[in-house]
DNA sequence: TACTATGTATAACC
DNA sequence: GGTTATACATAGTA
């Protein structure tokens, strides 16, 4: 048990000696497209950091599993991902050859509720998806080293096959289609 | 601007239904897992919203292009982009192996903004064609071990991007097809 | 960059 | 799902 209540004021509180004109301070803006470049920027920075922050606290709350990939408009690439975006990146194209491979499927396979899942993931996720390695190469035994070999041969295997599915699947489907309307 | 102090405990506004006791209201948490089922899960819906919409604004603010894709801890799947996720994540997938063979077209969008840029990627690049071992795992060494490893990692991310792009196709020929640029 | 006034997101409650 | 009090993010300024 923590104590509910021991919030505090950070630096708010200023004997009012130097202030500012009263209308200063946040206005309300519009959103759309900043057309001054270096007030883009700035907002960008500031806006880029709050949303960085709010995505790793949804991570940290509910278990969430979030990556979130920015390019500036300068093209620098910002990006945050938790367990890691490649993780995040990968599931999420698996769910889309899955969801393309059964065009008919039934929207809700996964709506069960109760389920009390516990307990921290291990640093060295196992099984077909959650596998994410933080320590450095150098640091794993070598079983868990072979592990990861093993992991990333099925991913491989499993990859190969997904794009020679892909393209059959493809060619399966466009000639549904112009079999039927066109 | 709001009057700080226009609402009196209950003498002229409602008598007593919609007067809540003066400390409810958002208090301070810690960023931690809500081990509560049911908290977990109005938090998530709540900060998923918010987070969507703090990305949109950042997009239309400063023309930045930004993929979000979302996990609950059910499983499902929650994403937002643009121009679209499947752009940011090839974007995103490109610049992470373009070292290795790209067969298709890496577009090329310079903005008129020049400026210097400083920060280098030191990207794995590594193996090339032709790994292959039939000696047991056990007894390569270390330094082949990391080369082979930087192999399957090239090797997976490459064919990531394959199959991204097989989907991107596959759905632009059926959109043309189906005769919708959608 | 740092600060502050103010807009906004959201925790607790209905 | 709605409301309210409050914590937090951030636009404008220095």
């Amino acid at each position: 048990m923590q104590t509910p209540c021991n919030k505090e004021e950070g630096s708010s509180m200023q004997p009012s000696s130097s202030r500012r004109p009263k209308g200063t301070g946040r206005k309300k803006i519009e959103i759309k497209r900043i057309e001054n470049k270096f007030g883009r920027k700035v907002t960008f920075s500031k806006r880029r950091k709050g949303l960085f922050k709010k995505t790793e606290e949804l991570c940290r709350l509910t278990d969430a599993e979030i990556a979130i990939i920015v390019f500036s408009n300068k093209g620098r690439l910002f990006s945050y991902g938790y367990p890691s975006v490649e993780h995040v990146v990968n599931r999420f194209l698996d769910e889309q050859c899955d969801d393309q491979s059964d065009p008919f499927s039934p929207e809700e396979v996964l709506e069960e509720e109760e389920e009390e899942e516990e307990e921290e993931e291990p640093l060295v996720g196992g099984g077909e998806e959650g596998y994410w390695f933080e320590e450095s190469i150098d640091d794993l035994d070598s079983d868990k080293f072979e592990e990861y070999l093993c992991y990333l041969e099925c991913l491989r295997k499993n990859l190969v096959l997904r794009v020679e599915e892909l393209i059959m699947r493809r060619t399966t489907e466009i000639d549904f289609l112009e079999g039927f309307g066109n």
